[in-house]
DNA sequence: CTGTTAGCGCCTTCAA
DNA sequence: TTGAAGGCGCTAACAG
């Protein structure tokens, strides 16, 4: 800066002031500082300017999986929304690792990021109630906050999952297994809850056999829906409550001689495609993203100065029928 | 830190040493701070040493749209080399929009990032060339650099599309379609070539009425593969340059009466449930992500000092066949 | 409208 | 082994 304030024949104080903007510069100097900064090919430092400004321009993310669609889109709609804030996005991810979560959100209060979108990496989340403490801004996204008070965006897991199996009641379905991931994660239980009350509202208790929680990947769902399958008694449709499992399940159903109906959460490419029933419990998760960098935006400029209470907020679901193909 | 300093009894010269692991510092001081740090919750201010030391430990990564699961899957091989180097990762969507492309990498290097892995969004590289010639150490991945002489890792496109048209052409298929992305893209001129050699090789010439290029989506890519169908002398395969391209095909050839065989670019989940004949040229993203990123960290954090010319490597294809549903 | 002074938090250099 | 001085590039705050 000083050789462009040099070239320019001002201080530097006004090259400053010409770069960002401020009026308070006669349109001579402007322009001398301008040709000045085009010719030397000049930026200014942003690590300079935020170390006196304090406030990097950075948000945190920090997912669980980048490669799942579900994060992916997530980190799309954050992005969307930082960007039309001029933040950028520090990408962050855990595998799931509580140990490594903490390790990078760490890192990002070092890096003084301006606040930090989070999908919390399995259950207990004490480490981050010193992010909290530190009054960085934070938003949890997917899972509530547990021994935290903080903003959170969740999705509408137990209505999603009652209506898409309140669907199967009503095709007249009465033996529907269940093919979970593990309940100690939010999404599990809510989504067990779901599948639970509309067997309830409907008056019937679903049968326990038919159960099988703590399911990782497709090929473990495979597995699990080709044993309940296999039974005597044999389930005649199946909810998942995710899309890895779903996927996992239509491979059993292919390979099996019945034409077993599915539901599941998530929508997935070619779902419309795959020639069998099945009913999606579907949702945006862009918009879960939008909101999330949204919320925390609220808390990075404030627009009053009042304290804003911890607040939650939850995308809806909408339940979508694929029916079995039509062969013309 | 001078905070902590105080705290402990000592200048914030030792804190700083004994942060960095400086071994001439005296246990006992070293003692003394660690207790100091740990009573303040203190964390060392990156942008501060930043400013000092030079190198910010971030890398840029620029993508064209990161909701697509080839470029999501690059980020987390990205991610995962770059953790190994002690480098976060600040992530940015062009959208394929050029002019956004310039100012995101405008911003990076405003940002003092240590280097950029970049999918090049449209065709022109002009901008970039600043990027190179401010000594920025630049990975294209994907598309190879055309303007400018710099590092790149790319998909053998050309190869995985001529091996997949050739199993077509091997089962017997003499009407090979053929559904492209826009030829002035690099993946789309060589997967375009690929498709043309296989041909060649086996004797035959395509049919340039079966050929659409310039298709951008599944929607686009299902109508023109219905229009082919719908011909009285109808392609009895098809060849698509990319997932997207090949699901909408899927959806045509399902909605058709015709029992066309398929083959694409990229592999994607359920791909093997289809229950529709279908040969991929699949490759692992992951990997060209991991590369890109090892050949950045070569650059960043040289081994000798001997400059180091630009280098291409290429990630190959291999080729899978899925076959029709074999109900039992 | 413009420049000077001072300092953001850290680390390199040099002296003790 | 430790500390003091100075400056990385930038910008508030205060003159002029």
């Amino acid at each position: 800066m000083r050789d462009v304030a040099a070239q320019a024949g001002v201080s530097a104080m006004t090259v400053s002031r010409v770069l960002k903007g401020d009026p308070r510069v006669s349109s001579g100097s402007r322009a001398l500082v301008l040709a000045a900064v085009e010719e030397l090919g000049y930026r200014l430092n942003e690590t300079a300017r935020s170390l006196r400004v304090g406030g990097s321009g950075l948000i945190g993310l920090v997912v669980t999986n980048i490669a799942n669609p579900f994060y992916s889109r997530l980190t799309l709609g954050v992005q969307e929304v930082a960007g039309e804030h001029g933040l950028r996005v520090l990408l962050a991810n855990t595998g799931e690792d509580t140990d490594r979560e903490r390790e990078l959100v760490d890192d990002l209060l070092a890096r003084q990021v301006d606040g930090i979108v989070l999908v919390p990496a399995g259950t207990g989340q004490g480490p981050l109630a010193l992010v909290a403490a530190r009054g960085m801004p934070l938003v949890l996204a997917s899972r509530p906050p547990s021994d935290i008070d903080t903003d959170c965006v969740l999705v509408d897991d137990f209505g999603g999952a009652r209506e898409a199996t309140a669907r199967l009641i009503a095709a007249g379905h009465r033996r529907i297994g269940f093919l979970g991931n593990p309940p100690a994660l939010y999404t599990g239980a809510e989504r067990f809850r779901g599948y639970w009350a509309a067997h309830e509202e409907a008056g019937l208790e679903p049968d326990e056999r038919l159960v099988r929680r703590g399911l990782r990947d497709p090929a473990t769902a495979q597995k699990a829906a080709e044993e309940l399958l296999d039974q005597p008694d044999a389930p005649t449709a199946l909810f998942c409550t995710n899309n890895r499992l779903t996927q996992g399940a239509v491979r059993a159903v292919r390979s099996s001689a019945r034409t077993t109906a599915l539901a599941g959460f998530d929508n997935f490419d070619l779902a419309d495609v795959l020639g069998i029933p099945l009913t999606i419990a579907a949702y945006d998760p862009d918009e879960v993203g939008r909101r999330a960098a949204r919320m925390l935006i609220d808390r990075i400029r404030p627009s009053s100065d009042r304290p804003i209470p911890a607040r939650r907020t939850v995308v809806p679901t909408n339940v979508i029928e694929y029916g079995p193909r039509h062969d013309s």
